[in-house]
DNA sequence: ATAACTCATTACCTACGCTAACGATGTGCC
DNA sequence: GGCACATCGTTAGCGTAGGTAATGAGTTAT
């Protein structure tokens, strides 16, 4: 009795530490999340972007696809794609053996947006990491990928 | 000549290192924010949300303090705000000298629905990190302050 | 009193989330 | 082969949200 109440306080307490550390780590990553988001230089809307960097992510895909990678309705990823396609960013095509479908590619103006965004942001960060200490700098980069794996949960 | 060759080419290959940890840092981030995202249940938009959570951590305030915190320009801080004081999520208040001025108050229904949204979300990642063994689990105990800088940078 | 500045709002445009409806195409069954 | 059903992407319409330009009310400085 004595020993189950033991392990029930211990048990309490680690659960608890676990939810502030969540909290701590959410909203860390949160406030990260979105500071990186201001070295955007493009205008391009987040939307847009997002859907680049899927297709660039995963390959040509068909529209449903993507909006099932973008988590929205179909028409939603109608609109983007016209609009990414007007501005020769992606490119619309047949499906080889479904006339229903349409396959979008990444064009080569895609990539380069693609990659002048990312190497902007990566930039930054690297910058911020080269000030600070390398025993912070050593613990950041042993965490990430447990983070990455966080994500992926 | 040595030397300074020597040096030269420690430091690019720290720039080089450092550039990496940006790289995998950003989009694990990036990934790790989007998944905590998902975790999402209201039927309030991201932009909503955020207008909340701003006026929650910083107080009540005049509507272009807002805008300027969310980075919009002042109409589309109206618009939004219309929205969530007709939700009843916000109070919209003259300000106590200058009659220009709005004032925005959460409400205590907006006091909830974010208190409930935040809780949902640290209580999956509190469970996802529950599953990780306990030495990653201190790694990022260590690590979520380092975080916690970069973001205010 | 007047000019200049500040504040929030309105109007209009573009972009994007949704649902409902639709036509074209593909599949399976008789 | 014909038909019913399923799948795919699109169109139409509604609501939300980003912008600019313009506006009226209020405040400050001269």
């Amino acid at each position: 009795m004595s020993y189950a109440n033991q392990m029930s306080a211990d048990t309490r307490q680690s659960t608890h530490a676990d939810a502030r550390l969540a909290e701590l780590v959410a909203a860390s990553v949160t406030r990260l999340a979105r500071r990186l988001r201001r070295e955007r230089r493009t205008d391009l809307t987040a939307t847009q972007l997002s859907v680049l960097g899927t297709i660039r992510q995963h390959g040509p895909m068909a529209m449903g696809t993507l909006a099932a990678y973008e988590r929205v309705r179909p028409p939603s990823i109608t609109r983007t794609v016209h609009y990414l396609a007007e501005l020769g960013l992606l490119r619309r095509e047949a499906h080889p053996s479904d006339r229903r479908q349409v396959v979008l590619h990444l064009s080569v103006d895609g990539e380069e947006l693609l990659a002048a965004e990312r190497q902007r942001r990566d930039a930054w960060l690297a910058q911020r990491l080269r000030e600070l200490d390398p025993a912070d700098k050593e613990l950041v980069r042993r965490a990430v990928g447990v983070l990455e794996r966080l994500a992926h949960a």
